[in-house]
This record gives structure tokens, sequence and C-alpha cells, in this order.
DNA sequence: TTGTAGGCGTTATCAA
DNA sequence: TTGATAACGCCTACAA
């Protein structure tokens, strides 16, 4: 058993300091190249890793960030986590920084699991998914000056703080705009109950794509709770209307495939689209709307190196439009200190239902 | 902001020395019951932690155990690795572990990864996923008597280490055995080319059961790589068969799936199983085998916890039969240092498919 | 039962 | 340009 490799080890080894090693490690510059040279040999060929927990003492820095994983509630849904924290963990690591888990049954023991991440792993930042009007989560971090990004925008004006999410109007839009060039036109709404931020965006993408052709639509809006039986049982009722709707836009992949099942229980030749491009939509060939998750991901840190590092490393994203609040005609760039915020737009996937 | 709160800062509080802080976290019973109140409060009052980094320092020991992340080849079997990961952190937060994530895109880079984390934080242990004969990833960690357990049992017999795992001829024997109560005697198996671990261990409990009742199975036996499309191919072709099979066990529910709408097609009555019992197999109705993966990573984290705390917590586990290799009639229980290796029980979900 | 001393590996400060 | 020193917060000996 090899003993442990410190820096004390490589000073020896190349014949310097222990200082003139953490210099080649961290300010390479002022160090004379001979010397750097016999230092990045010495730590190459002894595979010198510096200590986290002795650099943590000193800098105060964890380079660990926690998520939450949830427990896959619905079960179709769960997939978009996964790939999200796929996404994060593989940008965080470019960025330095590592991904911790963590569980909480509600929002109270959410927050008493920050105070424990926080006071024990010192971590230096949060990323929140699925964040609500009235996230009493952000507001106690914020409170706090602990730094984080929510994976969802912030549905409160007041709050500000960075965040990343996908245009959810802008992807049942490009689902209705599909329907009405394959002819549709009339097109129904099954959604959740209004109330919920990401519930109410992704129906207004809906409601003025519909009201744009010029369609009535106010009895074709549907809201019920997310689910399979949920979705189903909305569907029939809309499929027995006197003049029934000949596409049913949904909310989600969940209630796309109950209202599928519907549809081809009467074999009536009805549209269907979904949201979130779950594998469930893949498999039984269902239209949805896809959200860049690896790239929501990787914004997710970017922001948060922005806010940690202070500044630097833009990550070259596709079609993102960044959106900072308010900035004047002065220097290029938004003014330092304001929260980032990006919106990533979605991708509709034609399949066989629509 | 408030200043970190440290054990002297206790001690101060308190009134006593850091020492006695120290003592009433870890051997309270040496210090005076009044003393220990006092500490006691001034902790709870003071909302202190200790610092994982300094404590890490004395004892080498993180508390964190890492779990690779993969990036959901198919989509339909990546929510398997989901629960897991959820039943995994919350398993290892009961026990005072934290989960830290990492990606890796091949066995020469996830090695690379496993010297990186554990030079830098010092990881306590390993949880592997999917392993198969010859796994190059435990060869290197347990020559470097890294702690590891694997959700996979260890396919390769010389290979001793702690593994957890689900009995999978148990599942695809449960459904055969299923089928034939349902009257079937025809039944077939599309599974994965012979070689791989799983796949051989599913296609063993199939065949077990289809030999007990004295069916002729060779002809039903399908070899293909996982996928819906091969699914549905290979189904396609058992159907064509001059005798078709009346039921159709599949080793994974990406092959049921297919197998499922080959069958439709067909408009033909013939019965479909799956494995993993994803939301994909609850969203269609197929009946599946359920892996109990909570209680897998439970399982897990109990192993580690021996390796690493050494023995007790052993965790109230429901119908598992533990295996403790080779032991003779001595003491109870299985030797010290005897690698723990446990074996879980699937359970049959059947549905309208079958 | 309680207190004191030292060191884990790193980096910031300052002196050479 | 390089090196010595101190300090981060904790825990284990040992002394009182």
């Amino acid at each position: 058993m090899a003993q442990k490799v410190t820096i004390a080890t490589v000073a020896r080894q190349a014949g310097v300091s222990r200082q003139t090693v953490s210099n080649v490690i961290h300010s390479p510059e002022i160090v004379r190249e001979e010397t750097r040279e016999r230092v990045r040999e010495a730590i190459a060929a002894l595979g010198y890793r510096a200590s986290q927990a002795a650099r943590q003492m000193r800098t105060g820095r964890s380079q660990l960030i926690a998520v939450r994983i949830e427990p896959t509630r619905d079960g179709i849904n769960g997939s978009v986590l996964d790939r999200f924290l796929h996404g994060l963990t593989e940008a965080a690591g470019v960025a330095g920084y590592r991904v911790m888990l963590y569980t909480a049954t509600d929002a109270a023991n959410e927050i008493a699991t920050y105070d424990d991440l926080l006071g024990a792993y010192d971590l230096d930042a949060f990323v929140l998914t699925g964040t609500d009007h009235g996230d009493v989560r952000t507001a106690w971090l914020a409170e706090r000056k602990v730094p984080f990004v929510t994976f969802g925008r912030s549905w409160d004006a007041p709050e500000r703080y960075p965040w990343v999410d996908v245009d959810g109007a802008a992807g049942t839009a490009a689902a209705t705009s599909h329907l009405v060039t394959q002819g549709h036109r009339r097109i129904a709404f099954i959604g959740w109950p209004a109330g919920s931020g990401v519930g109410d965006d992704r129906r207004a993408g809906w409601a003025s794509t519909v009201s744009a052709i010029g369609a009535d639509a106010t009895e074709l809006d549907r809201e019920t709770p997310d689910g399979i039986t949920q979705g189903e049982e909305v569907a029939r009722r809309l499929l027995d209307l006197p003049t029934p709707p000949t596409a049913l836009v949904c909310a989600s992949d969940s209630l796309a495939l109950g209202a599928l099942q519907a549809v081809r229980e009467r074999a009536a030749q009805v549209a269907v689209t979904g949201f979130d491009d779950t594998p469930v939509a893949q498999a039984i060939g269902l239209t949805s709307v896809s959200q860049p998750l690896a790239e929501a991901a990787a914004s997710c840190v970017d922001l948060l190196a922005e806010v940690l590092d202070g500044g630097g490393s833009a990550h070259s994203g596709g079609s993102t439009h960044a959106d900072a609040s308010a900035h004047f005609g002065g220097p290029p760039g938004p003014p330092p200190g304001t929260p980032a915020q990006v919106l990533l737009a979605p991708a509709l996937v034609v399949r066989r239902s629509g």
C-alpha cells in the first residue's frame, strides 16, 4: 500500500519547497520555467492529486454542488430528471465541480437538508428543479446568500435569481402549429389545473396559436391532474362532444398516452401530441415536445460557475436566447450582479400519433 | 453574515474545552450528564455542524460514496438506474453517507475517474452497476483495496467481492410459470445473445421452466440485441412459424414492447411478458418482472457499511435470501472477511398483456 | 471528568 | 523567484 502522496512528497521529489509546488499549480507563470517543468514531472510521476479536504479548509470551497433526486413520482416523467442529472454531472465535471445527491420528502425536510449539507460539507451551490410560485426553498437560500440556480424559471416576479428554463409555451405552440399545418382546425388542450407556472405556460402556447387561426377554443380547454387514466378520461369526454376535436395537445406524455388510448378505443382519427419526449413517447410513436436537457444542465453549471468563479467560461450554446434583465446602453454585457437567466427552445419530435 | 460556528464556538458558549465538546459528540457516556446537556444545548442553539473537511483530515474518511450515472442508453431502461439511485441516496443518508455522481465514457475513462475521485475527494467506496465477465473495474479497485459493492453479481467465479443482485432466472421462471398456469404450452423466449451474465441468467429461468413441463423449446429460443425494433422483428419471425408460440417471454421491456407491437399488428392472441417493470410497461399494460430496486440499494449500503464501519446495522430486509459463501459449522454468522452477497427475489406484475 | 498539545494537507502572507 | 511560517477545524493522545 503506497503512502499517500502529498504536496510535500512532490516538493521533496522535485527538490523544491511545498509552496513552489502550490505555485506551479495555481500561478505557474510566477515560477521559473525549468523549476516548473521539474515540478510537473514530479507531479505526474507520483500521480499527485491535491486533497480536496485540505484545500477546502484553506479556501472554504468544496467544489461540490448538490441536487435533489426525486422518487420518480409518476414514473413516466422520471427519465427527464435522469437525463438532466447526467448532463449536470458531465458539465459540472468539466467546470471542476462534483455533483452530490440528496433526497427530501417535503420542503421543510429539504431545508433541513440544506442546513446539514451546508454545515457539514460546505457545499458551494444548489441546483433546484421544479420550483413553483412562492417556493420557500429559494427564499431560504437567497436569504442566506447561498448560491443556487433553478431549472425552471422564477414564477414569482419579484424573486430574482439565476435560472434556466425551457420555453414551454413555444413547445406547445410548435405542436399546435404543426397540427394546423396538417389541416386540423379543432384542436383541444388537455392540461393541468390553472395556477401552476409550468402548466399555465404550456397552455398559453396552445391558446395563442389556436386564437391566431381564429378558432374558438374555450370549449376545448380542459384541466385535470396529471396521469394516464386522467388523460384517458378527459379525452373521452372531448371525443363525446357534438363536434369533437380532431387533435389533442397534451401538457405531458402521461396525459397524451391516456388520450391516445381513448382515441384508439374509439378507432377515431384524432391526432395527439405530448410533452417531454419521454421513452414512452418514443416507444409508442407519440409526437412530443423535447426539452434540451443536456444543454439546460450545461447552462445551469455555467450560471453557477459565473457566480462562484466570478465570470468566465461561457459555454458554446446552440439556439439559446439568453435573457439578461434590464440593462442600459452602457458597457457591453449585462451589468455585474444581475442574475443571468436562460430560456431554451424545445424541439417538436413528430411521430405517427400526430 | 454569521461567523462560522466551530467546535471552539460551542466550547466557549458552553464554558468547556473543545475536547469536551468532541467527547459529547463521539463518546457522550464519558461526559458528566450536566456538562453534556449544557454542551448539547450550545450545539443546538448555535446550529453547530462538524466540518466534514476537517474531520476527514484527521480520520481519512470522507463519508462519500460514488456511483456512476449513465447516459440513458436505450431510454426505456434508464428509469431502473433512476430508481436505484434514489434508493441509494436515501439509504446512504441514513447510514451517514452521501452519494456523489460521476460519468464515464468507457472503462479506461472510468478508472481514471476512480483515481481522480480517490485522490482528490478520498472517497470511501464505490457502487458499480452493470458488471460483466472480466470487468476491469472491479479488478482495479480490488487490487488497490478500495471498498466497493456491485449491483449485479460477480459473473466470474474467482472474483470474490460483495455484491447485490436480483435473481433474474427466478423472474423469468415466474413469468413462464404464470403463462403455463394460463394454459400456455408453446412459450418462446426473446433474449440477448448468449455470453452476457444477465442475459444468460434470464434465459435460464425460462428454459428450466419450459423443460419442466416437458415442452420442446429449442426452436423457440431466440437471440437478438436489445431494442424495440429488434423485439418486433424477432417476434414476427416467431409468429410466422408453422406452429407459432402462444406466449413470448422477453428479457427486457424494450424487447417486449416490440414484440407486443408485432402481436397487435397480426391481431394475434399471444401473451407477452417483459422485464424491469419500467414506466413503459405500466403505461401499456405489459406484464413484467419487477426488481426490488429500493431494497437492492439499501442492501448495497448495508454491505458497504459492513466493510467501512466494520459490522453492525443489518437492514431489516424482506424476502431476501442472503448467501454468504462457504462457512463451516462454527460461530454464528459468516466468518469475518467473507464478502457478503445478497440475492433478491423479483416480483411478477401481471397486467393485460399476459 | 476535563484540558492541552500536536498534526492532518493545503494555501496566503511575508521574508529571503 | 523561492522558501519559511501560520492557520483553516477537527480528533487522538496524553496530562492534569
